[in-house]
DNA sequence: CAATTATCATTAGAAATTCTTATGATGATT
DNA sequence: AATCATCATAAGAATTTCTAATGATAATTG
């Protein structure tokens, strides 16, 4: 049996990404927690942590850090039913998304959860491999991501899917694409692209206008904020979600280039190892939420 | 944190409902069991075991009990990631099932799933009602039950129904039935009843020959083979699964009495509290098996 | 490039915990 | 009522785990 001790010297480790800060938050000294971890992982006759040159959980220590999440919820389950009544802990969830969910419907889904719950948010975001990383690793319980794969243990819901339409302001509209929304002056208009990662816009083009955006000037915008702020101020065109956009359409800052040309991207929640009532009524709470906002 | 020593001590306690027991089993002494326990009960704050008369786990001790189940899983999940091609240590997991399935399809549904999983069956055989309680109770983690109820976080899925005959030897055929199988003579003939809270027979009487069977005369057989054999011994009529009896009907030991009014009784596979890897794949070789038998 | 700094490991003894032994208490059994 | 069975408690021994001090190693800096 994992050694308590041990463990919250572990995590503390991983969490503050230091043996010194650990030993602080757990208030005893450095050598404890030094000697915590080696006996912890004598008696797991495996190496968690890797010291230098950054901290960092080996494999193991990856798996261990899935079980320290595992053992605290089955811990609230127990302190719920042995007093019901008594306010919980606040429990520490992790979750990863991509931006753009962020910035539509995942705050307000989450957010009555969290309270109703008393769960504290770590929320991650990365776009969509990043995202499966940090759930594989055990960084995060669950994460929203658009690639379908259930692998290892891993519980997928479908989510439905999120409609992105081609944006851009009213004067970058009169700019590039006075002569027609066509294959020409696509060709000729600067893009916004979120990040690296970001597949979409190259999707679009791809996909109407057999076009490689690689060939467009692109402005980096890694953020969500700014992302379409950007957009708003000219500088380009980009994909972004509908409901994302509403207000901005409807005061005329924003306008659709091509109102019937969209590209769908499928989501789902993803969740690995055990499943409780509180991680069930998570998933319960993103799915019902996203169809709302998926309509 | 729960105190691995404390825990160990108190399901020690449980299983060998003995304080002394327990200490053998573990290798210390009562004194140190005694202590562990009522230090564990303080941090707690609840009293775990009720000592007199009978050792028995108390309302708090019953989740706790619950608990230490999930916790063997987790961990059993943490070492297989951590060492998936050593040989596992043998998990015992409570199932609670009532004598029917018990004799037709269950074992054969258990036995390659413990083999493969390295799983020591603690099989506990009751009605229905009985099956329920050891579920709510944490003294198994799962049960057949002809009950649906998915109540308190517990999950059911349908195991499909089984139909029950009513049989009786030839002989008993002859002696009590000459007159035709009607409800003059249901009435005057012998029942053969599992046990006490067996209602197959009642609710076959009841529905289609308007009887009470508890005018009828009954024996009571309280298990499974005994309860065939009484029957082929030509002591009265009784209820049983087709599966059951095909080769008794083949050679003749037995008949049916009313081929065409069976009593269907649907079984459920509940499962409480967390679903693991391990879980997840007990329910599914379950419900495969019972589609088979079922069919 | 040596010195400094930052960070984790190790050692030794102090402090705390947990065990064993011995005995006490309580309810059941004869 | 006496005995037995079983769990609780007390006190000291054994073990574990901590702190304090120091050692080792790699990154940083003048």
């Amino acid at each position: 049996m994992i050694d308590p001790k041990g463990l919250h010297a572990f995590t503390a480790i991983v969490a503050n990404n230091s043996f010194e800060k650990a030993a602080a938050s757990l208030f005893i000294t450095q050598s404890a927690v030094s000697q915590r971890l080696k006996q912890l992982e004598q008696s797991l006759g495996k190496t968690l942590i890797i010291r230098t040159p950054q901290i960092k959980a080996t494999q193991a220590g990856q798996a261990l850090l899935k079980y320290a999440q595992n053992l605290q919820q089955i811990e609230r389950a127990l302190h719920w039913e042995l007093a019901p009544r008594k306010q919980l802990d606040w429990l520490k969830i992790s979750i990863a998304t991509n931006a753009d969910t962020l910035s539509t419907w995942l705050l307000s889904a989450l957010a009555p959860w969290c309270t109703a719950n008393r769960v504290l948010l770590d929320l991650k975001v990365d776009d969509q491999d990043q995202t499966h990383r940090l759930l594989r690793t055990g960084e995060v319980l669950g994460c929203i991501s658009s690639v379908e794969q259930a692998s290892q243990g891993c519980s997928s819901i479908s989510l439905g899917k999120i409609d992105y339409h081609c944006i851009a302001s009213p004067s970058f509209l009169e700019q590039y694409f006075s002569g027609g929304i066509n294959r020409a002056s696509f060709k000729k208009a600067p893009l916004v692209v979120f990040n690296n990662q970001d597949q979409l816009q190259h999707q679009f083009l791809a996909q109407y206008f057999n076009l490689d955006a690689n060939q467009n000037l692109q402005h980096y915008i890694p953020s969500s904020d700014g992302y379409l702020e950007w957009i708003k101020l000219g500088m380009g065109f980009g994909m972004a979600a509908k409901s994302q956009i509403l207000s901005s359409l409807e005061n005329a800052e924003l306008v659709l280039l091509t109102p019937d040309s969209t590209i769908s991207v499928p989501l789902y929640w993803q969740q690995w190892g055990i499943s409780t009532a509180l991680s069930r009524s998570l998933a319960r709470q993103i799915e019902s939420c996203a169809q709302l906002a998926h309509q």
